[in-house]
DNA sequence: TACTATCTTGGAACAATTCTATTATAGAAT
DNA sequence: ATTCTATAATAGAATTGTTCCAAGATAGTA
């Protein structure tokens, strides 16, 4: 937390609704949403806005802090992992955790995609079921 | 076209507009959008409605006969192709390439989450810069 | 302590999508 | 061919997620 506040000194203005939001995004790994953000800074700030989570967000994407999952035909979704990662979501709960690792030298992508395209970059999104949805019907899911 | 015609025969009722979205979704490689259908059928049926080109797409996805594909942040793109196949997204112009190579048996994911979750399926987005809007820029693109 | 650039806020605006009530029609039954 | 009815088309309202805006508030600096 003193860490967080540190790190933004003099970068941009920290007050109450910020930090409060900044403290939630720190190490989270649960790729919340604008809605999720609003809810959890509610609980201490109950005036706070959906603008100023809105604008929060964008001025960390701006600062390239924070970057957004598009994963979710509902909405957006954001992480504030910067490290290049993949995903893997629950097609029940549809929570999504983190791969950390780097697939990138195992794609082996055709001459033609080659020729046609300067690659920059690759995302997987890996679907499965979860422990906790698993768990009492496990039957469903055994093949 | 007349194979589309005796595919839906009896299955549902093939309106014209229904006719022109289909035809305009078979072997469509283009990810269209729910307006690209609409302004496509326009040109034919100038009173056509958004909620006949949403009530055609939800028939078709309920037939599992048409996919969605969430890549775009902005809207929702649909895919004809229901072999399963992944995606390159030029990151200039934003097009939508098909990608028909199986990884599966390459993606060797963490004894953690294997440990964790029962896989179904995965999906990749690469990411480049096609031919088309490398052109006259190619320099901006080489390493 | 005062100043001001920046932030917060409520609500309006917006864009994509879904819903609703009404009218029209494809395809089946006669 | 004509009639019938379940299903589809339509216009527009409603909903949802997100962005914009104008006015008042405040963090950080002087
Ligand atoms: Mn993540
Ligand atoms: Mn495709
Ligand atoms: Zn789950
Ligand atoms: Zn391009």
């Amino acid at each position: 937390m003193e860490k967080i506040i540190s790190k933004y000194k003099g970068k941009f203005k920290l007050t109450p609704q910020r930090i409060a939001i900044l403290k939630f995004l720190d190490n989270n790994t649960g790729h919340p949403t604008a809605e999720d953000i609003y809810n959890e800074i509610r609980k201490k700030y109950p005036t706070v806005s959906f603008a100023t989570v809105y604008n929060t967000i964008q001025a960390l994407k701006d600062r390239g802090e924070l970057s957004e999952v598009t994963i979710d035909p509902q909405r957006k979704h954001f992480d504030p992992n910067l490290r290049p990662h993949h995903h893997i979501i629950c097609t029940v709960c549809n929570r999504i955790g983190d791969i950390f690792t780097d697939f990138s030298a195992v794609l082996h992508l055709p001459e033609e995609i080659l020729a046609e395209y300067t690659l920059t970059g690759n995302h997987i999104d890996f679907y499965g079921v979860c422990s906790e949805c698993r768990t009492g019907k496990e039957s469903m899911f055994q093949q």
